[in-house]
DNA sequence: AAAACCCTTGACAGCGCTTTCAAAACCTGT
DNA sequence: ACAGGTTTTGAAAGCGCTGTCAAGGGTTTT
């Protein structure tokens, strides 16, 4: 393995003190020409880059920003962490993901790490830590936290309006004419998206003067066998419903899947809807109905919220906007149907 | 925001040297009973956590491995990678990603970038980076490369045998009774494993004793839309036939809804074949019959070799088995149809 | 009780870079 | 040609840690 070059050897071979080299790098200071040009060409001669990792001793800082998500192969914080790479493009900055699994002591070891890589930054997604602990965060290095209002942070919160965005899917349902609606929803429904969604589907049933009912309603993960499992009880308690809303898209796969195993047609006998629009749910058969979470832009936003921090200058987030995807999945009340 | 603290805080507190901290640290050496309580009682009280940075400068090591990927939201890479995390997990070592987007220029930065940062190796995923280069580098660093054989660097390569994995789904479509089998396929049928795949289709159909007839493939670029595509180019131009191949899953996907679109039924009227076994291709409509690659397992078996490398006792890694996964996306010859 | 060891501990140099500080070099203008 | 001012440059300290080396203390041996 050849040996990797360092600063002075840039220096020595270009008969100039390492601070001169230093200079030129950064553009620190004026140097002059000739100086400059030796220091290139030694630079390009010896294929000389930086050692980052000893810069970042030196200024007091790494140039990375940590980022905690839950699992990266899932579809959904695949695209947030795809935003988040897009947004610190160019910035000089990078991320250093850790995984959290949806365990709250995972995450904190994720965090952990981050913190002894001394990283610039934190930026949490799909978090399940408690506020407090979130806010004790926030005051020992700059913190982002995305898909979730975290109290005394709302600045550095990057989030759809649960509640609003969640109600927009039932509203169309019922003004397809359904109102037997069954709902699948997110873990936890104690706190959090999944208890917000869930809350979502109540008040928008009764302020459609739907009554609520809970023999309607199953808990899922989040995840396609959620969805699945999910449809199965539902028939298996001899629930009646002609649409299924569903806390996130995946959970809608699983569910799709299960109509079919039944011989039920979608959207035919039964609609379905999801929530997320994630880019696979375009190719679904049929193309799935959703509400639209822009997930790769809040991921890019987190990013660009982070660093205005870092410099400084924070920039006041804006709420997400949600928004309706009709697709296939969707259709107007045909009849009624057990 | 609070001082970090450092190991001199700690000594000092601790009434101890430095280097005593450091010895308790990393077990370098015995120290005294009483000590080793002051200075752990220290850091818990500082709530201390060593500079990893600081340490890597030290040690001549970061204690990252740099993984370059092409697009961390792709399923398939989503896949890879948190096989690559999982095999890491436990090393003190830690995956530090860069995205190449398919794109040389691109992964060339991001081969830039890991080396700046003093990765103490490289695993790279999906790569189109010339063999020349990646042998250049496994000069530098140790270099794992998945998904692709490059010569020479045979003993850091993990893959399927494409060559006879894409035989696997194209035998069994046959064994069904087809024999008008459409081909979608990767990109770049140049070279890599989008062409060894297309060789494979032709080779196993020639086997067979099947005509190869070149209005039947069509090239994609392994994303849903290039499999809908693919079949809409299919039927423009008057193709018959009762299968199709496809060189990845998320194409399937794509064709699928084309079919859908088209009234055409996946299996009864079509039988429609994947490859790579996504997590997701268990849930769609109909599941998808498809030749597995091991992703995970892939990504873990990188990590793995990775670290044994670097221990300095390099495992040789035995080549991957694919397989093949029935399920509902395939079907016996029913008739013909165009 | 002195010699010979062994173990624990602290001082210090160094990892590759930045940054401050002061000396050196170069310009002015007179 | 020289004082005064302005730049350019190098020396040196320091970022937080590791690891070598030798000093200091304690034991054991004779």
């Amino acid at each position: 393995m050849p040996e990797v070059k360092t600063l002075s050897d840039v220096a020595t071979i270009a008969q100039v003190s390492p601070s001169t080299v230093s200079r030129i790098l950064n553009g620190t200071a004026v140097v002059a020409k000739d100086k400059r040009e030796r220091v290139l060409k030694a630079i390009e001669q010896l294929n000389y880059r930086p050692n980052v990792i000893a810069q970042g001793l030196a200024r007091g800082q790494s140039m990375t920003i940590g980022v905690v998500t839950q699992a990266i192969s899932s579809p959904f914080y695949g695209e947030a962490l795809a935003g988040v790479e897009e947004g610190l493009e160019g910035s000089g900055y990078h991320a250093l993901f850790a995984s959290g699994h949806w365990r709250v002591t995972e995450e904190r070891e994720a965090l952990a790490l981050l913190t002894s890589r001394r990283v610039d930054a934190i930026i949490l997604t799909g978090s399940s830590i408690p506020d407090f602990e979130l806010q004790q965060l926030a005051k020992t290095v700059p913190t982002v936290v995305v898909g979730r209002i975290v109290p005394d942070l709302e600045d550095f919160c990057i989030s759809v309006d649960n509640i609003q965005a969640g109600s927009i899917g039932l509203q169309y349902l019922i003004s397809l004419g359904h109102r037997q609606i069954a709902y699948i929803s997110g873990t936890g429904t104690i706190q959090g998206d999944a208890k917000e969604r869930l809350e979502a589907y109540r008040l928008t049933l009764q302020n459609a003067g739907i009554p609520f009912d809970p023999n309607l309603v199953v808990e899922g993960d989040y995840r396609e066998q959620s969805g699945l499992f999910g449809i199965e009880s539902l028939f298996a308690r001899g629930a009646i419903f002609t649409a299924v809303a569903c806390a996130n898209d995946q959970s809608a796969y699983g569910a799709r899947l299960a109509l079919h195993r039944r011989g039920i047609r979608v959207p035919d006998d039964v609609s379905l809807i999801g929530f997320d629009d994630l880019q696979s749910s375009m190719y679904t058969t049929p193309p799935l109905s959703t509400v639209r979470q822009p997930i790769v832009e809040m991921g890019r936003l987190a990013s660009k919220l982070t660093l205005s921090i870092l410099r400084g200058t924070p920039i006041k987030p804006s709420r997400i906007q949600a928004q309706l995807v009709i697709r296939e999945s969707t259709a107007i009340l045909r009849g009624a149907r057990a």
